[in-house]
This record gives structure tokens, sequence and C-alpha cells, in this order.
RNA sequence: GCCGGGAUGGUGGAACUGGUAGACACAAGGGACUUAAAAUCCCUCGGUAGAAAUACUGUACGGGUUCGACUCCCGUUCCCGGUACCA
């Protein structure tokens, strides 16, 4: 048995053993310091991917070193269970989204335990059960109270053949994907969860996330987008109405030359009542997918309404225009154009003849407005009263004057817009809101709650089967007790995703969506491990929705914190020959082939060496064997581990105990700073060859081998479970490698008297010196010089300058003599 | 378009806070063992010149700062992620 490595069989084997003893449980009820490590749970769309192992490994080894460290490890699992892909799968093979996702569900979970993941089972959990989503449900009845939640018309891209709603992903070219047929806009009344009241503790609280990498608050402050400019009511010529509009550059208000407004605004609708022409300008706007990407790349194009705009300060009047770039969304979806001072205002005045003015000019110096246009600060012209001020200054003074006046004032906005959680899809967690003609939109209460989705309708491609579901559909008024309908509206199923990681620390509640005590042990997560393209939505929706329970008195602040991710790592993806892996590209590597012919260790080993977490990980079935043979390089250490040969030498038993102890501090190291396992394994590599070349003679010589194969077998276990545990079981360990405790650097068997400094001339190394450890430059120069292969380069030069970097390099600067 | 990230040998990658570029692997080539194969072990392995010692050159491209730059600054190209209804 013990002169094979026989992944399959050790396998079996260990993972009976931790079940057996129960080790991968989290403990409500434990001494030893909490920890919390979550990686982001799974679609079950049927078959494991690469991503998720590669997921899955990085939370395992960091779970597993925790608890090998004496934390009490919380490590759950489960399932994001409602989405698109569960109804196109239902149309595809005809039977309902809820037997395809069980399906799925089953096979996924027996792939993850083969991958010998330490996870708590006992705390699975599945998006759309009724016992998960119900709490969703109550939480947005609360937020309807607290005003948090309300009703707008929000557009969306519609299939007309197809009488569906598309998802932006189901917008091709601007094409609905299943018939070719181009997008309508339409707009639908939806719900919106008031985000924006909370962007400013969400902007703050950025701050706090040290433990994030810095390109995700930066691209969540972005998102947010704060700005402080100033609010703007222009005139209507011909009416009592106003126009308003939102702007950063007050300081261009005088610069302004024509008004843009969207294709959906007001204004424009009503211009297009007598104007033919204007009136297919629009529908042709209305044709312009919804996704920002396409509304950015797209022609800019415009027609005047007819209408003019009264300038709040000039009195002048301005042209308003329709503009396809201008989004009903943003803002009032109107802007004034200042064409002298904005590329966009510019491009589009030059194309339309529009007139441009400037208004500011650069601080030193000309600008040639007609070349192009000037956008940045400098000093008011053309101004009137502000003339001769500076961009800042003009920007307080002008909206001071508007304010005064009873035309304007400071706003701040933010880019960020409120969250849309309506979809009118059938496999999601219903709206918990019923239609009644008297009391008009009410909360379901909370003794009626769950909403239950009926989980056998048939999704044909068209409308949302829930809306033909008569005995869904028809109910009574909670407020009255008259007959009423249900929205047949499901949430965005971010709102799963948002709130699972509080859910796992009592998964089981049945009193409350989670328990204030449990909250106190494990929130809010410690580590948490995903894909970087989660950087945005989910972690801003989830960090949102972690400060709406908060709020809602589920935990206090010191309770839960009032983030809900300490630490975060953002996983690269897999490629494959350069690409995403992709069922259409035909270059998937499935991980149960991987697992079958080399074991799941193989596998998880792979995937941690072949590439930096936060980096793309290109796959490679070469490397997989690469590291396959690794570990059975580590097994043949054994056939030495009693053997001794040869004279005792302490000078190699001391280099080969540095080498052991200086391995403990790198791999320890990687598990403390940024998870570079890929380095990790590489120093386990290292010791692993330096043990191979290392000849255990007498006793000193076989006690610092077989220290160092158990210091092998004990840092590998995070990696590879299961071939850990059989080694040391094999090498007489008294407790399973994965409980072992994890090894400690032993520091005097780091000191080294004497160190190599490497010897440049002019920033070129030219050699190496080995001198004393604290020797200062005198004995570094003298060592130099004494050297002739160094001492050539000094030969008729003159010394100009020394650098000495203490144990790396010696620089000698010189120039002729 | 906008926001964020990346680019180092034939390949994946390493290089601490600006201090030896290419650790550790993979592939390839050569050799040992074997009747043979598999497995295993040993050697070579960025480029140019050289028998070698060695020298020059080299981290996407063009500049800059520095005694010293893969690392910092400015500009450019290409690739990837996100862009609010994929998850």
């Amino acid at each position: 048995m013990s002169d094979r490595y026989e992944a399959q069989e050790i396998e079996a084997k260990w993972q009976q053993k931790w079940n057996d003893a129960g080790i991968d449980a989290a403990h409500d009820d434990d001494e030893r310091e909490s920890y919390y490590c979550l990686v982001m749970f799974p679609y079950p769309s049927g078959n494991l991917h690469m991503g998720h192992v590669r997921n899955y490994c990085l939370g395992d080894a960091v779970a597993r070193y925790k608890r090998m460290n004496g934390f009490n490890v919380l490590h759950p699992i489960g399932w994001d269970a409602f989405g698109l892909p569960a109804e196109n799968a239902a149309i595809k093979h005809n039977r309902p989204p809820a037997e395809w996702t069980y399906a799925n569900i089953d096979q996924m979970r027996t792939q993850l335990k083969r991958l010998g993941l330490s996870y708590d089972w006992s705390r699975e959990i599945a998006t759309c059960r009724p016992e998960y989503y119900r709490w969703e449900q109550w939480m947005f009845t609360r937020l309807m109270e607290k005003g948090l939640a309300y009703q707008a018309e929000a557009e969306v891209n519609w299939c007309d053949p197809c009488h569906t709603v598309l998802a932006n992903e189901q917008v091709v070219d601007g094409v609905c994907w299943r018939c070719d047929t181009a997008v309508k806009r339409k707009n639908l009344k939806q719900w919106f969860i008031r985000i924006t009241d909370y962007a400013e503790e969400l902007l703050a609280d950025l701050d706090t996330l040290t433990g994030w990498p810095e390109k995700v608050v930066g691209m969540q402050r972005n998102w947010i987008g704060k700005s402080t400019g100033a609010e703007v009511s222009f005139g209507l010529e011909g009416s009592e109405e106003t126009l308003d509009i939102f702007t950063t550059r007050p300081d261009t208000l005088m610069g302004v030359t024509y008004m843009a407004v969207a294709a959906g605004h007001s204004l424009a609708q009503k211009a297009a009542r007598s104007n033919p022409e204007l009136a297919v300008f629009l529908e042709e706007c209305s044709k312009i997918s919804t996704k920002e990407a396409d509304v950015e790349t797209m022609e800019k194009k415009g027609m005047a309404t007819g209408f003019n705009a009264v300038h709040p300060i000039s009195g002048e009047l301005v042209p308003v225009w329709v503009a396809n770039f201008v989004l009903m969304g943003y803002g009032t979806g109107a802007v004034m154009s200042v064409p002298a001072h904005d590329v966009r205002d510019y491009d589009f005045a030059r194309k339309y003849g529009l007139p441009i003015k400037q208004v500011i000019r650069p601080a030193d110096g000309e600008w040639d407005i007609e070349t192009a246009a000037f956008t940045e600060a400098g000093v008011l012209m053309n101004s009137a009263r502000f003339d001769g001020i500076a961009s800042l200054e003009a920007k307080s003074a002008i909206t001071g004057w508007l304010a005064e006046h009873g035309k304007g004032s400071v706003k701040i906005q933010y880019r960020l817009r409120d969250w849309l959680v309506s979809r009118q899809r059938y496999w999601g967690a219903p709206i918990p809101v019923v239609h009644c003609e008297t009391c008009g939109a009410v909360p379901v209460p909370e003794d009626q709650l769950p909403v239950e989705l009926p989980i056998d309708l048939q999704p044909t491609g068209g409308a949302s089967p829930l809306t033909e579901c008569e005995a869904f559909k028809h109910t009574s008024c909670p407020a009255c007790g008259k007959p009423a309908v249900r929205e047949l509206d499901t949430f965005d199923t971010f709102m799963e995703s948002s709130w699972y990681m509080n859910r796992y620390t009592s998964p089981r509640n049945t009193d409350a969506m989670v328990d204030g005590s449990a909250m106190q042990r494990w929130a809010p997560v410690d580590q948490y491990i995903g894909g970087v393209e989660h950087a945005v939505l989910h972690l801003l929706y989830a960090r949102f929705y972690h400060k709406l329970m908060r709020d809602a008195g589920l935990f206090t602040s010191e309770q839960g914190g009032d983030e809900p991710f300490r630490n975060l790592l953002t996983q690269g993806m897999v490629l494959k020959d350069g690409t995403k892996m992709s069922k259409s590209k035909g270059n998937t590597v499935d991980p149960k082939a991987i697992i079958e012919r080399f074991g799941a260790d193989t596998a998880r080993l792979f995937t941690l060496f072949a590439a930096p977490p936060e980096k793309e990980l290109e796959w490679n079935d070469a490397g997989v064997e690469g590291g396959h043979r690794f570990l059975k390089r580590v097994w043949r250490l054994l056939e030495r581990i009693d053997v001794t040969e040869g004279e005792e030498d302490a000078a190699a038993v001391q280099v080969m105990r540095r080498t052991i102890h200086a391995t403990i501090q790198r791999v320890t190291y990687a598990f403390e700073h940024g998870f570079a396992f890929n380095v990790a394994i590489a120093a386990l590599m290292e010791l692993t060859n330096a043990l191979q070349d290392f000849k255990p003679a007498g006793s000193a010589g076989k006690a610092a081998y077989r220290e160092g194969v158990e210091v092998v077998a004990t840092m590998l276990a995070p990696f590879v479970p299961h071939f850990a545990c059989e080694l040391g079981e094999l090498l007489g360990m008294e407790q399973m490698a994965v409980v072992s405790n994890w090894p400690q650097v032993d520091a005097a068997a780091l000191v080294q008297d004497e160190i190599t400094l490497v010897v440049q001339i002019q920033g070129k190394k030219r050699g190496e010196i080995t001198i004393a450890k604290d020797a200062g430059q005198d004995v570094a120069m003298a060592a130099a010089q004494a050297d002739a292969s160094i001492n050539k380069w000094l030969d008729g030069m003159q010394i100009a300058k020394v650098i000495l970097v203490p144990g790396r390099l010696l620089n000698i600067v010189v120039k002729p003599a």
C-alpha cells in the first residue's frame, strides 16, 4: 500500500474519516476564536467548471490553514438557485425550472464532495427554497413600510414577436437573440429600492475596507460617482414650466448655446405630436438597447424640438434639442450644452451647426476654440459680471447668484441609480405585494409569508408563466379583503446573493432572517473569495443589504459590523488557449476527467500552483501531470525515512534545517499576506528537492530529514489534504495532517554568520563576495577589491560613490581617473 | 465610449518597500536504466558572439527620473473584466 501513491483509494478513505470525525463543522458554542471563510456560492448550472474549482480550492486552503492555527472555522456552501439559465434550460428540455435546478444541485454537490472541500454541509442553503426567500420578502415589506421601496416607470428591452422582456445578455447587436428582431424600449412600472439613500454611507465606508483590493474599492467609488455641482432651472419660452438640469460645470453656464433632452422627455414627446419628422426620430431612438455600452458608442444624433429655453441669467433664448445620448434614467433626462467646454457637446454642435461660445480661457495664454473644446478650468470671459473670475470661484459665484434669484442651488449628484429589483420572469422569488383597486399596492403581511412560487410551471419563451397562473394571480387584499391580484414580477437574483453570507450564521432559523448572537459570533465574513467580475454589482448590493439588515434591527453594528466582508480576494478567470472557457468555443476542461485520472489532490494542486490567485489561470494539461509528478516525488521521500547513510555532517544538517525553517516562513507568509499559493507550493517543491538531495547521515541527519518530511506533509495539508493525511499516517504522525498544528519557525535555525553580497559596478552585477553578516562598508569594499574579477573593473578608475544595501548588494560608482 | 486590470524565455509563472531578471514547474533536446516500453534519474535550455572563460543585449512599444527600473512618472498599442435584466 505504501509503495505506490494510489489517489483514488486514499481520497475515498480520508473523506470517510473526516466525515466520521466531523472536523469540518463550525461550532456555534466554542471557546476558540471564530473565523468565517466564504467563497461565492455557485449558480447550479449542472456542472462544476474550472472557475468553481479554483474558487473553492482557494477557499478550502484558507479554511484548512485557519483550522490548523486553532480557529473555529465557518466554511459554508450553498446554491444561488434562481435565475435565467434555468428558464432557458426549461424551454429547451420542456421540463419545469425547479426540476432542472434541483437535479443540478444534487449533481454539483456530489462533485464538490469528490474534491474533498471542507464545508460544513449541515449549513447548506438553496435560495429557491421558500424557507430562504421568505425572509427577503419579509425584508422587502419592511422597506415598503419605511418608504425605501417604491414603484416607478423604467425602460426595458422588449421583443415584440417573443412578447417578452429581454435581459441585456439576450440583446445581441441590438436584436433579440432568439428571433433576430430589433429590440424596442418599453416603459414598465417597476419596483426600486432606494440605494441612493445610502450612497453617502456606501461611499464613506469604502475607507474602512482596508482588506479589499484597492482596485475594487476604486471601482465602487467610481460607480457611486459622487459629484458636486448645481441644479439649474431654465425657463421655457411661452410657458410657466421650467426645464431643470444638473451640471458639474456651473462656471460654464454663460456658454450654453442649446439644451438637449432625452427622447423620453415630456418636451420631446410634446413636440413630436405636431412634428412627424421628430416622431420618426423618437421612434428610432427607442430602438437602441438600454445597455450603457451601446448608448455610449452609437453615433450621436439629435433633432430640434422647436422649443426654446430661457437662459436663467442672460434671458437669451437657446434651442431645445432631442439627443439620443441623453438618458431618461439619469438625473432629470435633460442637460445644458456648452460646446466650447465639453467634447461631446462640441462634436454635436459642429455636426449640427450650432453656435459655440467660449466663456473660459486658460489662466495663461490663448485657446483656439475653432480647433477644439477647452475642457480645463481657467478664467471666465464673455460672462458679463462674472468675467475675470477663476473657474473654481465662478462655480460658487454663479450658483450663489442662481440661488438668490430662485433659479438654482448647489446639488450633490450620484451616478449611482436606485436598484431596480423587478424582473418580468418566472424563476425568481415573488415580490410580496398585492394590488388592490381600492388600497393600491399592499405589502403581504408577515403571517402570510412566504408568498410561494408555484414550482411546476413551464416557461415557453414568451411572457412569464406566472402571468397566466390563475391560482397564483388571484387573492384577496390583505388590507380590505376584497378580491385583488398578486404582483407577478419576481425579484432580481442579486437580492438572494446580497444576504446569504449572513444567513449562513443561522441557516435554519425559522424565527428571523438572521440571529443577532450568531451574527456576533461569525459576522462579518473574515475572508471572502470570488471572481473579480463581481467587483461592483454583487459586492455593492451586498454591502447595501447588510446596512439595510442592520437598520431593520436584525443585528447591531457591534454584532454584525457595518460591512459584510472584512477581507476580499478577487480571483482571476480560468482560461484555455488564451480565452475564457465556454461551451460554444468547445474549449472546456471537465474537472471530472482530471479527478478520475489523477485524483482530486492533483486537480487542487495544479489550480493553486499554475498562477497567482488574482490573475487569470491558463489551463495546461501537461502542467497537471507535472503536479501529479510532484506528489509522487514527495511520496518517495518515505523510502529513506529510517535510513542513515555515512558520517554525520553538522554543516549539512544546519543547511538542511535552515532550508526547512525558511520554507515554513515563506509558506506561512503566503497565507498571511495575499495568498500567493503558487509561490508557497514552489517553496514546498524546493524543500522537497533539497530533501531528495540530502544524505540523512547519523542521528542528527536522520532527525533533520524526518523533520523536513513531516513539515512538507503538514504544510501540504491545506492544498492536498487527502495526500497529506496519508503521508502523515505513514510517517506515524500522531494526528491527522489536516488537524495538526501549523509548523512554527525555529528562529535559531535561520541564523546565518556569513552572507553573500552582490557587487555591482555602475549598477551592473560584476561578482559576489561572502562577508560577515554585520560587516560594514569598509570590509565589503576590501573584499570586493580583493576579488580579481571585480577589481578588474576598478582598474584605472576613480571611485566616485559607494552604495551599500545591507544584506543585499554593494554598488560602486566609478569615473575615469 | 467610460471605469478597472494585465503584458516578463517555446509555455505557466518568480523577483520583498527601487537593489543578482527568469525561482519553481511545463515543453523541448541529449544521456542513463530496460530485450522494449512505461515509470524514474542525470545534463542542457532568453537572444547574439565565442571552444570556453566571458562580453554585449533583453521584462509589450516610445520617452523620462535614479548610482541602480520588470518595479516609479509621461505617452502609445494590444488583450481581459465591468458597464446597472448573465451570475
